[in-house]
DNA sequence: TTTAACTCTTTACATCGTACGGAGTTATGC
DNA sequence: GCATAACTCCGTACGATGTAAAGAGTTAAA
Protein backbone atom coordinates (compact mmCIF):
# COMPACT_ATOMS: atom_id res chain seq x y z
CA UNK A 1 0.00 0.00 0.00
CA UNK A 2 2.08 2.91 -1.26
CA UNK A 3 -0.65 5.52 -0.49
CA UNK A 4 -2.03 6.75 2.78
CA UNK A 5 -5.48 6.26 2.29
CA UNK A 6 -8.47 6.89 4.79
CA UNK A 7 -12.05 5.33 3.99
CA UNK A 8 -10.71 2.32 2.07
CA UNK A 9 -10.89 -0.33 4.43
CA UNK A 10 -14.32 -2.44 5.00
CA UNK A 11 -16.72 0.43 5.60
CA UNK A 12 -18.55 -1.30 8.40
CA UNK A 13 -15.96 -3.21 10.12
CA UNK A 14 -14.09 0.64 10.50
CA UNK A 15 -17.11 2.03 11.56
CA UNK A 16 -17.74 -0.68 14.43
CA UNK A 17 -14.27 -0.15 15.90
CA UNK A 18 -15.19 3.72 15.78
CA UNK A 19 -18.17 3.49 17.39
CA UNK A 20 -17.03 0.61 19.91
CA UNK A 21 -19.19 -1.72 19.12
CA UNK A 22 -17.52 -4.86 18.42
CA UNK A 23 -19.18 -7.43 20.81
CA UNK A 24 -17.22 -7.79 23.96
CA UNK A 25 -15.13 -11.37 23.47
CA UNK A 26 -16.48 -14.23 25.75
CA UNK A 27 -13.65 -16.60 25.89
CA UNK A 28 -10.04 -16.33 25.00
CA UNK A 29 -7.25 -14.63 27.10
CA UNK A 30 -7.43 -11.24 28.00
CA UNK A 31 -6.17 -9.02 25.24
CA UNK A 32 -2.61 -7.67 25.83
CA UNK A 33 -3.48 -4.51 23.39
CA UNK A 34 -6.96 -2.52 23.05
CA UNK A 35 -7.87 -1.30 19.82
CA UNK A 36 -7.77 2.51 21.42
CA UNK A 37 -4.52 1.88 22.60
CA UNK A 38 -3.17 0.83 19.05
CA UNK A 39 -4.88 4.13 17.80
CA UNK A 40 -3.18 6.16 20.20
CA UNK A 41 0.31 4.87 19.83
CA UNK A 42 -0.41 5.54 16.12
CA UNK A 43 -1.15 8.80 16.63
CA UNK A 44 1.73 9.79 19.01
CA UNK A 45 3.95 8.15 15.90
CA UNK A 46 2.31 10.07 13.42
CA UNK A 47 2.41 13.43 15.82
CA UNK A 48 6.41 12.80 15.90
CA UNK A 49 7.44 11.10 12.70
CA UNK A 50 4.95 11.81 10.25
CA UNK A 51 2.81 9.07 8.16
CA UNK A 52 6.00 7.30 6.82
CA UNK A 53 7.18 6.06 10.22
CA UNK A 54 3.30 5.13 11.20
CA UNK A 55 3.58 0.78 9.97
CA UNK A 56 1.70 -1.83 11.19
CA UNK A 57 5.15 -3.22 12.87
CA UNK A 58 6.00 0.25 14.44
CA UNK A 59 2.52 0.36 15.96
CA UNK A 60 2.31 -3.62 17.00
CA UNK A 61 5.45 -2.77 18.72
CA UNK A 62 5.16 0.60 20.62
CA UNK A 63 2.18 -1.22 22.47
CA UNK A 64 4.33 -4.27 23.00
CA UNK A 65 2.51 -7.06 20.75
CA UNK A 66 4.30 -9.06 17.73
CA UNK A 67 3.70 -7.39 14.00
CA UNK A 68 0.97 -9.72 13.41
CA UNK A 69 -0.70 -9.42 16.55
CA UNK A 70 -2.01 -6.08 15.11
CA UNK A 71 -4.48 -7.99 13.02
CA UNK A 72 -5.92 -9.42 15.69
CA UNK A 73 -7.59 -5.61 16.41
CA UNK A 74 -7.35 -4.34 13.45
CA UNK A 75 -8.21 -5.69 10.06
CA UNK A 76 -5.60 -3.69 7.93
CA UNK A 77 -3.57 -0.52 7.44
CA UNK A 78 -6.44 1.08 6.03
CA UNK A 79 -8.79 0.63 9.12
CA UNK A 80 -6.06 1.92 11.22
CA UNK A 81 -5.79 5.04 9.27
CA UNK A 82 -9.54 5.77 9.84
CA UNK A 83 -9.54 5.11 13.29
CA UNK A 84 -6.42 7.34 13.66
CA UNK A 85 -8.48 9.93 11.52
CA UNK A 86 -11.34 10.20 13.90
CA UNK A 87 -9.23 9.99 17.05
CA UNK A 88 -7.20 12.80 16.51
CA UNK A 89 -10.77 14.58 15.28
CA UNK A 90 -11.75 13.62 18.79
CA UNK A 91 -9.18 14.84 20.87
CA UNK A 92 -9.44 18.41 19.22
CA UNK A 93 -13.25 18.76 20.40
CA UNK A 94 -13.86 20.58 23.26
CA UNK A 95 -17.40 21.21 24.68
CA UNK A 96 -19.67 22.59 21.93
CA UNK A 97 -19.80 26.24 21.90
CA UNK A 98 -22.64 28.04 22.16
CA UNK A 99 -23.19 29.97 18.39
CA UNK A 100 -25.28 32.82 18.30
CA UNK A 101 -26.33 34.08 15.21
CA UNK A 102 -25.95 37.56 15.07
CA UNK A 103 -22.13 36.93 15.82
CA UNK A 104 -21.96 34.31 13.07
CA UNK A 105 -18.49 36.03 11.59
CA UNK A 106 -16.74 35.54 14.82
CA UNK A 107 -18.17 32.15 15.13
CA UNK A 108 -17.29 30.93 11.46
CA UNK A 109 -13.79 32.64 11.55
CA UNK A 110 -13.35 30.64 15.12
CA UNK A 111 -14.20 27.63 13.43
CA UNK A 112 -11.85 28.04 10.71
CA UNK A 113 -9.19 28.73 12.73
CA UNK A 114 -10.18 25.74 14.89
CA UNK A 115 -9.64 23.39 11.98
CA UNK A 116 -6.09 25.51 10.94
CA UNK A 117 -4.90 24.48 14.37
CA UNK A 118 -5.89 21.41 14.37
CA UNK A 119 -4.27 20.38 11.00
CA UNK A 120 -1.14 22.09 12.35
CA UNK A 121 -1.12 20.24 15.33
CA UNK A 122 -1.50 17.15 13.02
CA UNK A 123 0.05 17.82 10.03
CA UNK A 124 -0.06 14.27 8.56
CA UNK A 125 -4.08 14.79 8.32
CA UNK A 126 -3.10 16.51 5.79
CA UNK A 127 -1.61 13.67 3.35
CA UNK A 128 -4.55 11.35 4.37
CA UNK A 129 -6.90 11.20 1.23
CA UNK A 130 -9.75 9.99 2.26
CA UNK A 131 -11.56 7.74 -0.24
CA UNK A 132 -14.94 7.85 1.57
CA UNK A 133 -16.64 9.80 4.26
CA UNK A 134 -14.79 8.61 7.77
CA UNK A 135 -18.25 8.65 9.31
CA UNK A 136 -17.07 8.21 13.26
CA UNK A 137 -18.79 9.62 15.75
CA UNK A 138 -15.93 12.88 16.60
CA UNK A 139 -15.61 13.46 12.56
CA UNK A 140 -19.40 13.94 12.47
CA UNK A 141 -19.03 16.00 15.94
CA UNK A 142 -17.05 18.22 14.43
CA UNK A 143 -18.83 18.71 11.58
CA UNK A 144 -22.43 18.91 14.01
CA UNK A 145 -19.89 22.27 15.66
CA UNK A 146 -19.23 23.70 11.97
CA UNK A 147 -22.98 23.21 10.93
CA UNK A 148 -24.28 24.82 14.27
CA UNK A 149 -22.25 28.21 13.49
CA UNK A 150 -23.99 28.40 10.03
CA UNK A 151 -27.62 27.74 11.14
CA UNK A 152 -29.99 30.77 12.11
CA UNK A 153 -28.55 33.19 9.48
CA UNK A 154 -31.46 32.43 6.52
CA UNK A 155 -29.80 29.89 4.55
CA UNK A 156 -31.60 26.73 3.31
CA UNK A 157 -29.84 23.21 4.47
CA UNK A 158 -28.27 22.90 0.97
CA UNK A 159 -27.01 26.43 1.08
CA UNK A 160 -25.62 25.82 4.66
CA UNK A 161 -23.87 22.49 3.60
CA UNK A 162 -22.40 24.64 0.86
CA UNK A 163 -21.27 27.37 2.98
CA UNK A 164 -19.52 24.28 4.93
CA UNK A 165 -17.85 23.36 2.43
CA UNK A 166 -16.60 26.49 1.59
CA UNK A 167 -14.99 26.94 4.34
CA UNK A 168 -13.73 23.33 5.29
CA UNK A 169 -12.26 23.71 1.16
CA UNK A 170 -10.71 27.19 1.60
CA UNK A 171 -8.97 25.78 5.13
CA UNK A 172 -7.65 22.76 4.15
CA UNK A 173 -6.23 23.93 0.90
CA UNK A 174 -4.64 27.52 2.59
CA UNK A 175 -3.18 25.25 5.26
CA UNK A 176 -1.36 23.24 3.52
CA UNK A 177 1.59 25.65 2.77
CA UNK A 178 1.82 26.59 6.57
CA UNK A 179 2.07 22.74 7.87
CA UNK A 180 4.61 21.42 5.18
CA UNK A 181 6.89 24.84 6.15
CA UNK A 182 6.71 22.94 9.93
CA UNK A 183 6.57 19.33 8.70
CA UNK A 184 9.42 19.35 6.46
CA UNK A 185 11.52 20.85 9.01
CA UNK A 186 11.01 18.12 11.58
CA UNK A 187 11.75 15.53 8.86
CA UNK A 188 14.63 16.63 6.68
CA UNK A 189 16.03 19.37 8.97
CA UNK A 190 16.43 21.98 6.37
CA UNK A 191 14.51 25.02 6.88
CA UNK A 192 12.99 26.92 3.26
CA UNK A 193 15.26 29.07 4.25
CA UNK A 194 18.74 26.86 3.53
CA UNK A 195 16.60 25.24 0.52
CA UNK A 196 15.89 28.49 -1.22
CA UNK A 197 19.87 29.25 -0.61
CA UNK A 198 20.37 25.55 -2.45
CA UNK A 199 18.42 26.65 -4.98
CA UNK A 200 19.39 30.27 -5.66
CA UNK A 201 22.36 29.59 -7.58
CA UNK A 202 20.20 27.62 -10.05
CA UNK A 203 17.44 29.91 -10.44
CA UNK A 204 20.08 32.46 -11.22
CA UNK A 205 20.50 31.10 -14.47
CA UNK A 206 16.80 30.80 -15.41
CA UNK A 207 15.53 33.44 -18.27
CA UNK A 208 12.37 35.45 -16.30
CA UNK A 209 10.84 36.97 -18.84
CA UNK A 210 8.10 34.32 -20.00
CA UNK A 211 7.23 35.28 -16.30
CA UNK A 212 7.06 38.83 -15.99
CA UNK A 213 4.40 39.08 -13.26
CA UNK A 214 5.11 36.13 -11.42
CA UNK A 215 8.60 37.64 -10.87
CA UNK A 216 7.97 40.54 -9.52
CA UNK A 217 4.74 39.20 -7.21
CA UNK A 218 6.88 36.07 -6.11
CA UNK A 219 10.11 38.64 -5.09
CA UNK A 220 7.22 41.09 -3.23
CA UNK A 221 5.16 38.34 -1.48
CA UNK A 222 8.68 36.91 -0.36
CA UNK A 223 7.79 33.85 -1.59
CA UNK A 224 11.69 33.32 -2.62
CA UNK A 225 13.98 32.60 -0.01
CA UNK A 226 11.39 31.51 2.76
CA UNK A 227 9.82 34.79 3.93
CA UNK A 228 6.54 33.90 3.06
CA UNK A 229 3.90 34.45 5.73
CA UNK A 230 1.20 31.92 5.80
CA UNK A 231 -0.08 33.23 7.88
CA UNK A 232 -1.03 36.67 6.65
CA UNK A 233 -2.33 34.58 3.57
CA UNK A 234 -4.28 32.98 5.55
CA UNK A 235 -5.94 35.76 7.32
CA UNK A 236 -6.58 37.23 4.25
CA UNK A 237 -8.71 34.98 2.66
CA UNK A 238 -10.35 33.53 5.09
CA UNK A 239 -11.34 37.55 4.99
CA UNK A 240 -12.39 37.65 1.68
CA UNK A 241 -14.59 34.24 2.39
CA UNK A 242 -16.25 36.04 5.15
CA UNK A 243 -17.10 39.06 2.79
CA UNK A 244 -18.51 36.69 0.23
CA UNK A 245 -21.03 35.10 2.32
CA UNK A 246 -21.73 38.30 3.81
CA UNK A 247 -22.43 39.24 0.46
CA UNK A 248 -24.79 36.52 0.19
CA UNK A 249 -26.26 35.96 3.46
CA UNK A 250 -27.41 39.98 3.34
CA UNK A 251 -28.81 39.56 -0.09
CA UNK A 252 -31.13 36.63 1.11
CA UNK A 253 -32.32 38.84 4.23
CA UNK A 254 -33.06 41.51 2.12
CA UNK A 255 -34.85 39.43 -0.35
CA UNK A 256 -37.28 37.57 2.67
CA UNK A 257 -37.53 40.66 3.69
CA UNK B 1 9.40 5.49 0.49
CA UNK B 2 4.96 5.17 1.67
CA UNK B 3 4.24 8.99 1.41
CA UNK B 4 4.09 10.28 -2.10
CA UNK B 5 6.13 13.00 -1.75
CA UNK B 6 7.46 15.58 -4.59
CA UNK B 7 9.37 18.42 -4.36
CA UNK B 8 11.95 16.51 -1.57
CA UNK B 9 14.39 15.10 -4.05
CA UNK B 10 17.62 17.18 -4.42
CA UNK B 11 16.40 20.43 -5.50
CA UNK B 12 18.66 21.23 -7.83
CA UNK B 13 18.49 18.06 -9.91
CA UNK B 14 15.18 18.53 -10.18
CA UNK B 15 15.50 21.77 -11.42
CA UNK B 16 18.38 20.81 -13.79
CA UNK B 17 15.70 17.52 -15.28
CA UNK B 18 12.79 20.20 -15.37
CA UNK B 19 14.75 22.76 -17.29
CA UNK B 20 16.46 20.75 -19.57
CA UNK B 21 19.49 21.78 -18.25
CA UNK B 22 21.72 18.23 -18.16
CA UNK B 23 24.68 19.10 -20.19
CA UNK B 24 24.41 16.20 -23.38
CA UNK B 25 26.65 12.99 -22.91
CA UNK B 26 29.82 13.38 -24.52
CA UNK B 27 30.83 9.59 -24.88
CA UNK B 28 29.06 6.46 -23.93
CA UNK B 29 26.24 4.79 -26.14
CA UNK B 30 23.18 6.13 -26.87
CA UNK B 31 20.70 6.13 -24.22
CA UNK B 32 17.81 3.71 -24.57
CA UNK B 33 15.61 5.61 -22.85
CA UNK B 34 14.84 9.45 -22.45
CA UNK B 35 13.65 11.92 -19.14
CA UNK B 36 10.84 13.01 -21.03
CA UNK B 37 9.61 9.20 -22.18
CA UNK B 38 9.86 8.15 -18.26
CA UNK B 39 8.02 10.74 -17.20
CA UNK B 40 5.42 10.39 -19.70
CA UNK B 41 5.10 7.05 -18.82
CA UNK B 42 5.15 7.28 -14.62
CA UNK B 43 2.34 10.43 -15.98
CA UNK B 44 -0.10 7.45 -18.33
CA UNK B 45 0.01 4.83 -15.79
CA UNK B 46 -0.68 7.78 -12.87
CA UNK B 47 -3.79 8.76 -15.07
CA UNK B 48 -4.85 5.07 -15.93
CA UNK B 49 -3.90 3.85 -12.53
CA UNK B 50 -3.46 6.09 -9.69
CA UNK B 51 -0.56 6.89 -8.06
CA UNK B 52 -0.01 3.12 -6.54
CA UNK B 53 0.73 1.49 -9.59
CA UNK B 54 3.39 4.23 -10.54
CA UNK B 55 6.63 2.09 -9.30
CA UNK B 56 10.22 2.75 -10.77
CA UNK B 57 10.20 -0.81 -11.84
CA UNK B 58 6.86 -0.11 -13.47
CA UNK B 59 7.99 2.80 -15.04
CA UNK B 60 11.62 1.75 -16.45
CA UNK B 61 9.61 -1.45 -18.02
CA UNK B 62 6.69 0.70 -20.05
CA UNK B 63 9.61 2.32 -22.07
CA UNK B 64 12.04 -0.87 -22.78
CA UNK B 65 14.68 -0.43 -19.84
CA UNK B 66 15.82 -2.80 -16.49
CA UNK B 67 14.26 -1.59 -13.55
CA UNK B 68 17.99 0.11 -12.32
CA UNK B 69 18.07 1.94 -15.57
CA UNK B 70 15.68 4.49 -14.18
CA UNK B 71 18.08 5.54 -11.72
CA UNK B 72 20.67 6.33 -14.79
CA UNK B 73 18.46 9.02 -15.65
CA UNK B 74 16.41 10.30 -12.84
CA UNK B 75 18.10 9.88 -9.16
CA UNK B 76 15.36 8.99 -7.53
CA UNK B 77 11.58 8.39 -7.28
CA UNK B 78 11.17 12.16 -4.97
CA UNK B 79 12.79 13.71 -8.45
CA UNK B 80 10.03 11.54 -10.61
CA UNK B 81 7.43 12.78 -9.06
CA UNK B 82 8.73 16.71 -9.17
CA UNK B 83 8.85 16.11 -13.03
CA UNK B 84 5.30 14.08 -13.12
CA UNK B 85 3.93 16.94 -11.71
CA UNK B 86 5.53 19.80 -13.68
CA UNK B 87 5.06 17.57 -17.01
CA UNK B 88 1.50 17.27 -16.43
CA UNK B 89 0.77 20.55 -15.37
CA UNK B 90 2.59 21.90 -19.02
CA UNK B 91 -0.01 19.54 -20.85
CA UNK B 92 -2.50 21.39 -19.23
CA UNK B 93 -1.53 24.88 -20.94
CA UNK B 94 -2.39 26.42 -23.79
CA UNK B 95 -1.34 29.67 -25.16
CA UNK B 96 -1.47 32.55 -23.14
CA UNK B 97 -4.71 34.45 -22.91
CA UNK B 98 -5.26 38.19 -22.83
CA UNK B 99 -7.04 39.15 -19.37
CA UNK B 100 -8.69 42.58 -19.50
CA UNK B 101 -9.16 43.68 -16.01
CA UNK B 102 -12.80 45.27 -16.60
CA UNK B 103 -13.17 41.37 -16.55
CA UNK B 104 -11.67 39.95 -14.11
CA UNK B 105 -14.28 38.16 -12.38
CA UNK B 106 -15.06 35.96 -15.59
CA UNK B 107 -11.11 35.67 -15.86
CA UNK B 108 -11.49 34.43 -12.38
CA UNK B 109 -13.37 32.10 -12.82
CA UNK B 110 -11.86 30.37 -16.11
CA UNK B 111 -8.84 30.37 -14.28
CA UNK B 112 -10.42 28.82 -11.71
CA UNK B 113 -12.54 26.08 -13.68
CA UNK B 114 -9.19 25.68 -15.49
CA UNK B 115 -7.84 24.47 -12.49
CA UNK B 116 -10.56 22.34 -11.09
CA UNK B 117 -10.65 20.40 -14.89
CA UNK B 118 -7.05 20.16 -14.27
CA UNK B 119 -7.17 17.99 -11.15
CA UNK B 120 -10.45 16.25 -12.33
CA UNK B 121 -8.14 14.90 -15.32
CA UNK B 122 -5.33 14.24 -13.26
CA UNK B 123 -6.85 13.24 -9.66
CA UNK B 124 -3.64 12.29 -8.79
CA UNK B 125 -1.84 15.33 -8.83
CA UNK B 126 -4.51 15.99 -5.40
CA UNK B 127 -2.50 13.03 -3.92
CA UNK B 128 1.02 14.46 -4.61
CA UNK B 129 1.79 16.32 -1.18
CA UNK B 130 4.65 18.41 -1.94
CA UNK B 131 7.25 19.64 0.34
CA UNK B 132 8.50 22.15 -1.59
CA UNK B 133 7.14 24.51 -4.44
CA UNK B 134 8.06 22.61 -8.15
CA UNK B 135 9.42 25.41 -9.32
CA UNK B 136 9.25 23.93 -13.09
CA UNK B 137 8.76 26.37 -16.24
CA UNK B 138 5.48 24.70 -16.32
CA UNK B 139 3.95 25.37 -12.87
CA UNK B 140 5.72 28.87 -12.99
CA UNK B 141 3.91 29.32 -16.30
CA UNK B 142 0.31 28.55 -14.87
CA UNK B 143 1.13 30.48 -11.60
CA UNK B 144 2.10 33.28 -14.30
CA UNK B 145 -1.86 32.74 -15.83
CA UNK B 146 -2.91 33.53 -12.72
CA UNK B 147 -1.53 36.27 -11.73
CA UNK B 148 -2.18 38.12 -14.84
CA UNK B 149 -5.37 37.75 -13.98
CA UNK B 150 -5.34 39.56 -10.57
CA UNK B 151 -3.56 42.55 -12.45
CA UNK B 152 -4.92 45.73 -12.94
CA UNK B 153 -7.51 45.45 -9.99
CA UNK B 154 -5.40 48.40 -7.61
CA UNK B 155 -4.17 45.41 -5.72
CA UNK B 156 -0.52 45.72 -4.05
CA UNK B 157 1.62 42.84 -5.37
CA UNK B 158 1.64 41.17 -1.57
CA UNK B 159 -2.36 41.59 -2.42
CA UNK B 160 -2.39 40.12 -5.45
CA UNK B 161 -0.53 36.70 -4.20
CA UNK B 162 -2.91 36.57 -1.40
CA UNK B 163 -5.45 36.38 -3.97
CA UNK B 164 -4.11 33.68 -5.69
CA UNK B 165 -3.31 31.77 -3.03
CA UNK B 166 -6.84 32.10 -1.92
CA UNK B 167 -8.27 31.08 -5.22
CA UNK B 168 -5.61 28.52 -5.57
CA UNK B 169 -6.56 27.01 -2.18
CA UNK B 170 -9.97 27.15 -2.42
CA UNK B 171 -9.85 24.68 -5.53
CA UNK B 172 -7.52 22.38 -4.35
CA UNK B 173 -9.62 21.78 -1.09
CA UNK B 174 -12.98 21.70 -3.24
CA UNK B 175 -12.10 19.62 -5.73
CA UNK B 176 -10.67 16.80 -3.54
CA UNK B 177 -14.25 14.99 -3.08
CA UNK B 178 -15.37 15.40 -6.86
CA UNK B 179 -11.63 14.17 -7.89
CA UNK B 180 -12.54 11.65 -4.69
CA UNK B 181 -15.47 10.04 -6.68
CA UNK B 182 -13.78 9.58 -10.07
CA UNK B 183 -10.83 8.01 -8.65
CA UNK B 184 -12.73 5.73 -6.19
CA UNK B 185 -15.09 4.48 -8.99
CA UNK B 186 -12.12 3.45 -11.05
CA UNK B 187 -10.14 2.12 -8.65
CA UNK B 188 -12.04 -0.03 -6.37
CA UNK B 189 -14.86 -0.53 -8.87
CA UNK B 190 -17.71 0.32 -5.97
CA UNK B 191 -19.66 3.22 -6.54
CA UNK B 192 -20.07 5.74 -3.83
CA UNK B 193 -23.92 4.80 -3.98
CA UNK B 194 -22.97 1.04 -3.11
CA UNK B 195 -20.56 2.33 -0.46
CA UNK B 196 -23.69 4.31 1.01
CA UNK B 197 -25.87 1.25 0.53
CA UNK B 198 -23.04 -1.32 2.08
CA UNK B 199 -22.88 1.01 5.23
CA UNK B 200 -26.56 1.80 5.75
CA UNK B 201 -27.38 -0.74 8.05
CA UNK B 202 -25.16 0.08 10.27
CA UNK B 203 -25.62 3.75 10.23
CA UNK B 204 -29.06 3.04 11.33
CA UNK B 205 -28.49 1.65 14.24
CA UNK B 206 -26.34 4.80 15.22
CA UNK B 207 -28.16 7.58 17.78
CA UNK B 208 -28.02 10.56 15.96
CA UNK B 209 -29.40 12.71 18.49
CA UNK B 210 -26.32 14.21 18.93
CA UNK B 211 -25.44 15.52 15.49
CA UNK B 212 -28.98 17.31 14.65
CA UNK B 213 -28.11 19.38 12.54
CA UNK B 214 -25.71 17.18 10.82
CA UNK B 215 -28.39 14.78 9.93
CA UNK B 216 -30.82 17.46 9.16
CA UNK B 217 -28.65 19.12 6.83
CA UNK B 218 -26.70 15.54 5.77
CA UNK B 219 -30.30 14.05 4.39
CA UNK B 220 -31.15 17.45 2.30
CA UNK B 221 -27.66 17.53 0.58
CA UNK B 222 -27.68 13.93 -0.15
CA UNK B 223 -24.20 13.72 0.99
CA UNK B 224 -25.74 10.53 2.47
CA UNK B 225 -26.50 7.83 -0.29
CA UNK B 226 -24.10 9.28 -2.79
CA UNK B 227 -26.46 11.65 -4.26
CA UNK B 228 -24.12 15.16 -3.65
CA UNK B 229 -24.06 17.65 -5.83
CA UNK B 230 -19.74 18.66 -6.34
CA UNK B 231 -20.32 20.43 -8.70
CA UNK B 232 -23.15 22.95 -7.80
CA UNK B 233 -20.82 23.25 -4.43
CA UNK B 234 -17.72 23.82 -6.09
CA UNK B 235 -19.78 26.84 -8.20
CA UNK B 236 -21.63 28.04 -4.84
CA UNK B 237 -17.96 27.88 -3.12
CA UNK B 238 -16.84 30.13 -6.22
CA UNK B 239 -19.11 32.84 -6.42
CA UNK B 240 -18.72 33.70 -2.61
CA UNK B 241 -14.89 34.05 -3.59
CA UNK B 242 -15.47 36.04 -5.92
CA UNK B 243 -18.03 38.76 -4.24
CA UNK B 244 -16.01 38.23 -1.21
CA UNK B 245 -12.57 39.55 -3.65
CA UNK B 246 -15.58 42.02 -5.33
CA UNK B 247 -15.96 43.74 -1.95
CA UNK B 248 -11.92 44.11 -1.24
CA UNK B 249 -11.60 45.46 -4.73
CA UNK B 250 -14.24 47.80 -4.78
CA UNK B 251 -13.13 49.18 -1.20
CA UNK B 252 -9.57 49.41 -2.69
CA UNK B 253 -10.80 51.63 -5.54
CA UNK B 254 -13.25 53.50 -3.59
CA UNK B 255 -10.60 54.44 -1.41
CA UNK B 256 -8.03 55.46 -3.71
CA UNK B 257 -10.79 57.86 -5.37
C1' DT C 1 45.29 2.57 -28.10
C1' DT C 2 44.55 3.67 -23.69
C1' DT C 3 41.33 5.86 -20.80
C1' DA C 4 37.56 8.30 -19.11
C1' DA C 5 32.66 9.01 -19.48
C1' DC C 6 28.57 7.07 -19.98
C1' DT C 7 24.55 3.46 -20.27
C1' DC C 8 22.65 -0.60 -18.89
C1' DT C 9 22.13 -4.64 -15.93
C1' DT C 10 22.32 -8.26 -12.11
C1' DT C 11 22.27 -9.13 -7.51
C1' DA C 12 21.05 -7.90 -3.01
C1' DC C 13 18.97 -5.67 1.15
C1' DA C 14 15.78 -3.50 4.22
C1' DT C 15 11.04 -2.41 4.80
C1' DC C 16 6.38 -2.74 3.94
C1' DG C 17 1.44 -4.95 4.25
C1' DT C 18 -0.41 -9.17 5.25
C1' DA C 19 -1.76 -14.43 4.18
C1' DC C 20 -1.33 -18.76 6.57
C1' DG C 21 -1.04 -21.99 10.12
C1' DG C 22 -0.44 -23.21 14.65
C1' DA C 23 0.16 -22.78 19.81
C1' DG C 24 -1.63 -21.24 24.07
C1' DT C 25 -5.75 -19.54 26.94
C1' DT C 26 -10.35 -19.07 28.51
C1' DA C 27 -15.31 -19.92 29.12
C1' DT C 28 -19.15 -22.70 27.59
C1' DG C 29 -21.91 -27.24 26.85
C1' DC C 30 -22.01 -31.94 27.96
C1' DG D 1 -14.33 -32.94 34.60
C1' DC D 2 -13.75 -32.68 29.81
C1' DA D 3 -14.13 -31.76 25.12
C1' DT D 4 -14.84 -27.96 22.30
C1' DA D 5 -15.42 -23.58 20.48
C1' DA D 6 -13.96 -18.86 20.73
C1' DC D 7 -10.43 -16.29 21.40
C1' DT D 8 -5.39 -13.97 21.53
C1' DC D 9 -0.95 -14.17 20.14
C1' DC D 10 3.02 -15.24 17.22
C1' DG D 11 6.68 -17.24 13.64
C1' DT D 12 7.29 -17.88 9.04
C1' DA D 13 6.81 -16.50 4.52
C1' DC D 14 5.59 -13.99 0.08
C1' DG D 15 5.52 -10.38 -3.07
C1' DA D 16 6.26 -5.49 -3.77
C1' DT D 17 8.85 -1.37 -3.07
C1' DG D 18 12.97 2.02 -3.29
C1' DT D 19 17.62 1.86 -4.13
C1' DA D 20 22.81 0.74 -2.89
C1' DA D 21 26.78 -1.59 -5.00
C1' DA D 22 29.41 -3.36 -8.45
C1' DG D 23 30.30 -4.79 -12.89
C1' DA D 24 29.90 -5.31 -18.11
C1' DG D 25 29.54 -3.12 -22.42
C1' DT D 26 29.87 1.10 -25.52
C1' DT D 27 31.51 5.32 -27.21
C1' DA D 28 34.49 9.37 -27.89
C1' DA D 29 38.41 11.98 -26.26
C1' DA D 30 43.58 11.96 -25.07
Amino acid sequence: MAEDIAGRGDPVKSLQLMWGRMEAPRRGPKAKASVAELVAAAVSIADAEGLDAVSTRRVADAVGISPMSFYTHIPGKAELLDLMLDAVTGAGLTEIPEFEPEHWRRNLAFIAHEHRAFYMRHPWVLHLATHRPVLGPNTMMAAEIALRALEGLGLTDLEMDHAFTLITSYVHGAVRDAAREKMVKELTGMTDNEWWHRVAPFLETVDFSPYPVLSRVGAVAGETYGAHDPIGAFAFGLERVLDGLAVFIESKAAQKG
